[in-house]
RNA sequence: AGGCAGUUAGCUCAGCUGGAAGAGCAUUUCUCUUACAAAGAAAAGGUCGCAGGUUCAAAUCCUGCACUGCCUACCA
């Protein structure tokens, strides 16, 4: 074995390991499943941090269920992604062939597409298998893939046929780069510095008019009212008069509402229904006109010649210079207002009038709300349970239809008649071309141009994974579903939890998982999000790179609290890079050590007190730990582990256990070295969930022929051994030894030198006494004393250093090394400190509140430390005295 | 505008069923002691955001405020 851990070769042995030899692979038996299902990454994806993230606690969990004995199951796949994918490809073609897709046509274009896809590859599961993952690699699912296909179309014709998918003509966001309606939740809103423009609306009798401040002038256009509040008395006699619209003079009239703000601007708005929400709403109560003015390239139309065909932008100057050369501006304001914007390609979003597809959710929200309500789903952290609720709740039709090429067409197919015109007979919802027309009995159809949604098809994920498409009586689908959890962040809460729950109740009458463990967002070292643009990115694949996979995924569990934001630099490997050398080096010293034993008793026998106190701490870790992994509090899991190794393990009972190691009695260096390798294996186990290379390879070099890690079962931890005395016990030599030390660094004696040592106790505590002379060589070992004798008779001592720890007084004799002025300072200060510490119990004791109201344990406790208090100053006194 | 988080050592964060302030990194000092210098031993560093309240006792519970971040919204 190395001196430094050098992860590189280890980790391309394991990734080759477990999916050559289909380690993490399952079958549906009799033996309680746990399902998760990975939420499938983009096809153009490249592993970035939160990928990471989210598939090493993916990964925990399911390692960790593994051990604990679960038939574990965890689904790979990848996401077609939509319009994210689709604009990737049409800037690609613009690069190298300067084409467009319209250049290629549909056929052609989604050719291209396939071809693109085949050549990329599967590079993200590529990069999950690096990472460690314990993927089920014979399943890995693809959105587009035939069985997912047919669970789309399945669904959709359901859903139509139940008449919850309807066609309307409605306000949709749009987007004209991408030439697409998108949903609700596919809008991110950015502030934006703005103007709020004040403009005239003369009245018919031409003195008068009423200022209307407005955050786009270049909507004027399609202005079909004026609405004020109702309750408003500065406009009271203006409803029901007509205004003339500015530049046009077009007559509208003056309507109330009482959505309207009266503090806001004026508190006169203009109605521009085809492009406002707000607006459209409005005009319906209203039944007012409704005007389109921006076309879907987001261009204007039906406008004045001299701005038609302008793009938005560019219509709102020319508006705005001749609204003031007109003299219809009042004032420009200064506005911050936010502005929705696509969430693939940033381009500001417009809204208007538009055909398409929408789904009718009102039902399956209210059974997803039901089920988070009653508890059947459990959030983890529970803070984002309300936010889900109030979202279904609140919840408008889901605009299912896009206008761009690659996703699932839309599986309706309508008639058409000889000129290949839409007759009026009724679409219909089929996996294929239909036979013949319901109505007419034609054979003509066509199919409709656009394609769902990608998140209609993230929904099914769930059911879709396990082939709910293509087979009816699906055993796998029975055994495997409802999964046990899902694992995300929470920036997809809305666009894809929510709708799984409602796709899972509406198709398997089911809930697509029992448990939703919702994580934070990764952020830089400055709480900003990561982004290519601000250049803050840590690229995981170099983490893994510099500091090894271990150490990138011990980080990144350790930072995951349910539901906080983490903050990450590459300072932050550095930490679990050198904890992956602790585990590296003890092992070693534990296998090296064993080298020349050929037989190891697997019971164990603590003889000493530390085997007893580090049994004792075991026990105590290891229930932390497993509970911590049970709900999802990895961090806490990682903390746990840390600590106890490090701290424990190595930094005491390793360092203990050399006294006999040394020793020439080889039953004597046997039983310590049990203990040694069972806590070890132990904690392998418990660290593999999230550490899974580094202790693989220790497991097998360990149990040279036996099953690796991953397929091991979690030992079971004896209670027999536990002795909580033993800690107390321990507790007082480490504090013993742990002083001597800080004295020897205050007063600069070199560790070369061995210092004879006497002690005493402070009430003459027999059994404190025994417990030190029994575990005497514990002191001598780890504070390098030459020896350590009882004292009894104190009164004679001259010269001496003293240190109190506890209820035991140490004395080293002072010989040459330190001066007597420096010890007296030294305790000087130490009785000063103790005083404050005196004052304040003391304080706390003569509240008769205090005594009344407090536990008998807790005034014990308090009356016990002042008690030891005065009885240290007490000595530090005589201490002090003795000095000559 | 509303909702939800966060505010603890220079930095990143634990601790929050209320009873003597913790870790890692960085800093300082010693040490290559036969697993590990990516280490060991030790030191220094905190009115636990502010102001009230409950309580014998508050980093921990309650209220208000401030700042930061996120989410939602019909910001004309």
């Amino acid at each position: 074995m190395e001196r430094v851990y050098a992860p590189k070769r280890i980790e391309e042995k394991w990734c080759k390991y477990w999916v050559e030899n289909k380690t993490f692979s399952a079958k549906s038996s009799n033996n309680k499943p746990f399902t998760v299902v990975i939420p499938p990454p983009n096809i153009t994806g490249c592993l970035h941090m939160g990928h990471a993230l989210n598939n090493t606690l993916q990964d925990v969990i399911i390692r960790f269920k593994k051990l604990q004995g679960y038939n574990t199951l965890w689904v790979p796949g990848i996401d077609h992604g939509g319009i994210a994918t689709q604009n990737v490809v049409e800037r690609l073609l613009k690069k190298k062939e300067g084409k467009t897709k319209h250049d290629l046509g549909r056929e052609r274009f989604l050719q291209r597409m396939s071809e693109w896809r085949i050549e990329t590859g599967d590079v993200i599961l590529d990069q999950l298998k690096k990472l460690g993952c314990g993927l089920d690699w014979d399943r890995v699912a693809f959105t587009m893939d035939k069985s997912r296909s047919k669970a789309v179309k399945r669904a959709f014709i359901q859903l139509f046929n139940k008449g919850l998918i309807y066609k309307g003509k409605r306000l949709v966001n749009w987007c004209y780069r991408c030439g697409t309606a998108l949903s609700d939740t596919e809008i991110e809103y950015e502030h934006e510095r703005s103007n709020l423009w004040y403009l005239k609306y003369y009245l018919v009798n031409p003195k008068e008019y009423v200022v209307v401040a407005t955050t786009r002038p270049e909507t004027i256009f399609g202005d079909t009212a004026l609405a004020v509040n109702p309750e408003d008395k500065r406009y009271t006699s203006l409803v029901g008069k007509s205004v003339k619209i500015p530049i046009i003079d077009k007559e509208i009239k003056v309507i109330s509402d009482s959505i309207i703000d009266k503090s806001f601007g004026t508190g006169v708005v203009k109605i521009t229904p085809a492009h406002d929400a707000t607006d459209n709403e409005i005009a319906k109560r209203n039944k007012l006109e409704i005007l389109e003015i921006i076309d879907t390239n987001g261009k204007m139309i039906n406008v004045p010649s001299k701005y038609q065909e302008l793009i938005v932008e560019e219509a709102r100057k020319k508006v705005v210079e001749d609204l003031s050369v007109k003299d219809f501006l009042v004032k420009v304001d200064d506005h911050t207002h936010s502005v929705g914007k696509c969430y693939r390609c940033s381009t500001k979003i417009e809204l208007l009038i538009s055909e398409q597809w929408f789904l009718n959710v009102r039902d399956m929200s209210k059974k997803a709300v039901e089920a988070v309500n009653s508890e059947k789903i459990f959030f983890y952290p529970q803070s984002w349970k309300k936010p889900y609720i109030l979202w279904l709740e609140n919840l408008k039709d889901w605009c299912i239809s896009r206008q761009i090429w690659w996703g699932h067409r839309i599986p309706v197919y309508y008639c058409v008649d000889e000129n290949g015109n839409r007759t009026k007979c009724r679409p219909i919802a089929s996996f294929d071309k239909p036979i013949e027309c319901h109505d007419c009995k034609s054979k003509n159809f066509i199919q409709d141009e656009d394609v769902l949604d990608t998140w209609f098809s993230s929904a099914l994920w769930p059911i879709s994974v396990f082939n709910w498409g293509k087979e009816e009586n699906n055993k796998e689908l029975k055994y495997f579903y409802p999964t046990s959890v899902l694992v995300t962040g929470h920036e997809i809460l809305y666009l894809w939890v929510a709708r799984m729950v409602q796709f899972g109740i509406e198709f398997m009458k089911e809930i697509p998982y029992y448990n939703v463990f919702i994580h934070g967002i990764i952020r830089d070292k400055h709480g900003k999000k990561m982004s290519k643009s601000l250049g803050n990115v840590v690229d995981p694949l170099n983490v893994m790179d510099q500091y090894g996979t271990d150490a990138l995924r011990f980080t990144l569990a350790k930072a995951a609290a349910p539901g906080r934001d983490m903050q990450i630099s590459n300072t932050s490997f550095l930490a679990s890079r050198n904890f992956m050398n602790k585990i590296w080096n003890a092992s070693r010293f534990v296998i090296v050590n064993l080298e020349h034993i050929d037989k190891l008793d697997n019971a164990i026998q603590p003889i000493e007190l530390s085997d007893k106190w580090i049994i004792a701490e075991f026990t105590n870790s290891t229930a932390k730990i497993k509970r911590a992994y049970e709900f999802y509090n990895i961090d806490n899991a990682a903390r746990e582990i840390y600590d106890f190794f490090w701290t424990k393990y190595c930094n005491w009972y390793v360092e203990l256990s050399k006294i006999r190691i040394t020793s020439t009695n080889l039953n004597i260096k046997k039983q310590v070295l049990a203990i040694l390798v069972y806590i070890l294996k132990s904690m392998l186990q418990l660290m593999s969930p999230i550490i899974p290379f580094i202790t693989s390879e220790i497991w097998q070099i360990l149990n040279k022929n036996e099953k690796i890690i991953a397929e091991s079962i979690l030992f079971a931890i004896s209670e027999n051994f536990y002795s909580e005395s033993s800690i107390k016990e321990m507790n007082t030599i480490q504090d013993i030894i742990i002083k001597i030390r800080t004295l020897r660094s205050e007063l600069n004696i070199p560790s070369t030198m061995q210092i004879k040592v006497l002690f005493n106790t402070l009430d003459n505590n027999d059994k404190i006494e025994g417990t030190i002379i029994e575990n005497k060589h514990y002191i001598k070992q780890l504070a390098r004393v030459k020896s350590m004798q009882y004292l009894k008779n104190i009164a004679k001592l001259r010269n001496f250093v003293s240190i109190i720890a506890g209820n035991i007084e140490v004395f080293i004799p002072l010989e040459g090394f330190i001066g007597i002025e420096k010890e007296k300072i030294r305790l000087e200060k130490e009785i000063a400190l103790t005083n404050q510490e005196v004052e304040k119990v003391t304080l706390k004791l003569s509240n008769k509140n205090f005594i009344k109201k407090a536990p008998k344990t807790e005034i014990e406790k308090t009356k016990i430390r002042l008690h030891e208090m005065k009885l240290k100053i007490e000595r530090i006194n005589k201490n002090l005295k003795s000095l000559i």
